[in-house]
DNA sequence: AACGTGACCCTAG
DNA sequence: ACTAGGGCCACGT
């Protein structure tokens, strides 16, 4: 016999918190005015896991993939999102090498080498900026 | 369910 | 100065 109601009211433990990485990582590199680039680590700090860049990664290119951030009212611009060093490292993820390089041209940054010009001056840090 | 991968970063020798 | 290793977060197999 099966027992009738069967829904495990597993539910444990509600979890300590519930913000999504994913969710919040979007939501931030949203939040980068165009012209101005950001960096997986410090979006990682500021969200409070300073190790967790690859997360962030990980995270933009879901939003590439339109995976979850389905909004063409708000994409995620992940073309400001860059490394440490200021390098395209994910033109490779983006529908072509160069999207990632035009599109940062066309909102003045410079791009030399896949590298971003005067990265330093145009690194946009929440934790700085947004207070 | 465990292991490995990935658009990374930091610390140690 | 350079090289090596570890660590965190989420996902795929």
């Amino acid at each position: 016999m099966k027992k009738t109601a069967g829904p495990p009211p597993a539910a444990p433990v509600s979890p300590p918190a519930e913000r999504n990485f994913f969710q919040d990582v979007h939501e931030v590199v949203r939040l980068i005015p165009p012209g101005r680039v950001s960096t997986y680590g410090t979006i990682a700090h500021y969200l409070g896991a300073r190790q967790g860049s690859r997360a962030v990664g990980y995270a933009l290119n879901a939003s590439n993939l339109d995976a979850i951030t389905h909004r063409r009212d708000a994409p995620v611009p992940a073309h400001r999102v860059v490394n440490r060093l200021g390098q395209l490292t994910g033109r490779h993820h983006f529908p072509t090498p160069t999207a990632m390089q035009e599109r940062l041209e066309a909102e003045g940054v410079r791009v030399e080498d896949d590298t971003v010009v005067d990265f330093k001056k145009l690194l946009w840090d929440p934790a700085s900026e947004l207070e």
